[in-house]
Parts: C-alpha cells; sequence; structure tokens
DNA sequence: TGTACATCAGTGAACGCGCGTTCACTGATGTAC
DNA sequence: TGTACATCAGTGAACGCGCGTTCACTGATGTAC
C-alpha cells in the first residue's frame, strides 16, 4: 500500500544506511540488494522505487560513509592543537574499534579494492572523498598549506595501509603493524 | 584424453598463474573458475582434477603472487645501500607501472580488501605474507632489528594505503597522492 | 470540508543469467606382466 | 621389449543456487473538484 512522503523518505535513508554499513562490512559483491532491503526491513521488490540500480545505491552509499567519515574527523580534530594532529588522527584511526568494525569505519580501507576495479566517475568520486578527508588533517595540521596537504596525504596513506592490512592478518601481525603506525 | 605427467604439471602451474594474475586485476569475486581456465588455455570442467575447490586455488594463487612480490622486493632492494633502501623501496613500489598494472603487482594493496573478509587461516596465510615483505625491507633497512621492522612496517603501510587509493582515484587525486608519498 | 479517483510505496512471485560444482564420457598415458 | 588394461586429464553438458531486475497486484495517500 502507499505510503506517506515522510514515510518515502524515511524508507530512503534508511535503505542508504543499511547499505553504507552493509558495503562496509561485506564489501559490494557481498552484499546484495536483498540484504540491504531486510536490513532495513523491507522485501527486495521495493528497492526499485528508491533507486535504478545497485550502482546508483553505491554512490549514494558512499556518499553518505563519506560524509559520516567528515563528521568523525573533523570532530577527533577540533580537540587537538596543530602539535598533536597527526598523533590525534593516527590515535582514533588505528584504534581497534576502528579496524574490528569496518561497517561503521572508514570507507577507504574498507572500500577502495573494490572501487579500483568501478567506472571513471565512480572513482572520481571516491577521489573527491579521500581528498575530503585528507584537507580535514591538512586543516589541522595548518602551516604552509601544500606542506601540510603532503603530510596529511602520507600519514592518511599509513593510516589506509595499516588498518587494511591489519583486518587482512591475523591477530598477531595486526598487532605489529597498527603498533608501528601508531607513533607519528 | 589422458595428459603426460609433465603436461599435467605444467597445467597446474599456468592455472595458479593466471589465477594469481586475474585474482589480482580483477578481485576474487570478479574472477569465475572458468574465466581462468580460459586463460589457461582448457575447459572449466577440468578444473576439478587440479583443485578441490575455488578456495583452494586462492590459497596456491596467493602463494604464488607472493613468491612473486618477495623476489621483486629482493631484487629491487639489492642494488640499494641502507641510506636508500626506504626511498629506493618507494621508488618502484609507488611507480606508474605498479599501480596500473595490479595484475601483476603487489598482492597486497590488489586483495587485501577481499581477505579482510576471509577466514581465519586464509587471513593468517596473507599475514605471513606481509610479514615477509615487511622483514626484507627490514634486511635492507639494516641497524637495530624492531626499529627497522617499525620502519619498514611503516614505510610498507604507506605505499600500501597510496597504491590501493591512487587505483581507487581519478588521475589528478592519484597523482597528488603518490607525489607525496614518493619521498622517504 | 467532503468525495472520487489517480497515484504510487511496498509486496512477493517470477525472469534470465552466471556462478561453483558435478558428471558421463573420451582416449592417451602409465603400469603390470 | 611388447601387450593388455586400468587410470585419469581434459571436455562440455547439466545441476542447483543466488543474484539483479521486472512485474502484476494491493490499498493507503495525495489531489482535483
Amino acid at each position: 500500500m502507499r505510503r506517506s512522503q515522510a514515510e518515502t523518505a524515511e524508507t530512503h535513508v534508511e535503505i542508504v544506511a543499511q547499505a553504507a554499513r552493509l558495503f562496509r562490512g561485506r564489501g559490494i559483491d557481498g552484499t546484495s540488494v536483498g540484504d540491504v532491503m531486510k536490513a532495513a526491513n523491507r522485501t527486495h521488490g521495493g528497492f526499485y522505487r528508491h533507486f535504478e540500480t545497485k550502482e546508483a545505491l553505491l554512490d549514494a552509499a558512499l556518499a553518505a560513509a563519506f560524509d559520516g567519515m567528515f563528521d568523525k574527523v573533523e570532530k577527533g580534530l577540533a580537540a587537538v592543537d596543530a602539535e598533536g594532529a597527526i598523533g590525534g588522527f593516527l590515535n582514533s584511526y588505528l584504534s581497534a574499534d576502528m579496524v574490528a568494525h569496518a561497517e561503521t569505519g572508514c570507507p577507504v580501507p574498507a572500500l577502495a579494492g573494490d572501487m579500483a576495479r568501478m567506472n571513471e566517475g565512480q572513482r572520481a568520486a571516491f577521489g573527491t572523498g579521500i581528498r575530503g578527508i585528507i584537507a580535514r588533517l591538512a586543516d589541522a595540521i595548518g602551516g604552509e598549506r601544500s606542506d601540510a596537504e603532503r603530510q596529511a596525504a602520507r600519514t592518511f596513506a599509513m593510516a589506509v595501509g595499516a588498518v587494511l592490512m591489519a583486518r587482512a592478518s591475523d591477530p598477531e601481525t595486526a598487532a605489529a603493524i597498527l603498533a608501528a603506525c601508531r607513533q607519528p
């Protein structure tokens, strides 16, 4: 039966939120449209009232995941001064919680492997998300802008690589990599 | 018709080599058993004379990919002294060629995202491969061993993150990240 | 404000497709004598 | 060294399954009067 505009909007938001969670947790191929709709307490057929294809859902889910990450980075860096920016960032990014919960963590280590095989437009959108994170970290580092951006890019690359490898390894290897990368 | 033992062994090696190439290039889910057998110039049914499951093929393909990477790292570092070890490693790891050709490149940025969702035993094998690369880099860095290992881990994490993000981004973002990470 | 009806969000069965895997078959290879 | 036969690598059709997507249907919502 038809739902009100408010209910429809709520459903839309819920589908995107569940997709953002499941894509990060189980991968894009590992998450079916049916999985997303079940997580959103709907049946799979209704999906196509909200998105033309699974790919369109991915675009929306990535945008939502990056927005959430932007907030997290901004909040985490608001409390520290320029000296402690990199250390503070690494401390939260490389936390046990972030490593263990890909589904609510940064979209970059969770999805970059899948994104590498996507089309140009989707990679460009992902690149914009990456630059958004690096820019926020560079803001906190301060000083000469291009130096700050380079340092932010290097720090973020190391953090992404560390989380990625930690998730793909046994616990001992994971702990050794994270510990080595924790100091700025 | 039955093949000689030598031909059978050749086929086995060829299946593993093609799998190592295709898994890195197209992802694990993105590569079917039929794709691998076609690349090896065989029909898909014969696959099960060589491996019990696709998962067993993945194990063999990963081992082959890591062995190839170990060789590449050793050869690349043989020519440099301790001072230039990190710079030399980054220079070859972050080369345009490595970034553009995931199918022949390092298995870590190519497959770690997929491996994060695999079982404990497979993650342990992947972790052993990661430690193998870090250990070879630490050998070249020299000096106090645990310091060298930490520095090697940090350098490798940055390199992996940089390649991963470069592949998942637009060319401009990719170039900026690689340039920032190139200096040791 | 009340009525009549067109719209459309959501349901669940059905579709074609590609996947991993199985199987009956073929005939050259390897082995036992 | 030669012969007889069991083995088994490779073929290609077939399997069940889950996927993304479509569709006919339902009935509450939104709108035109």
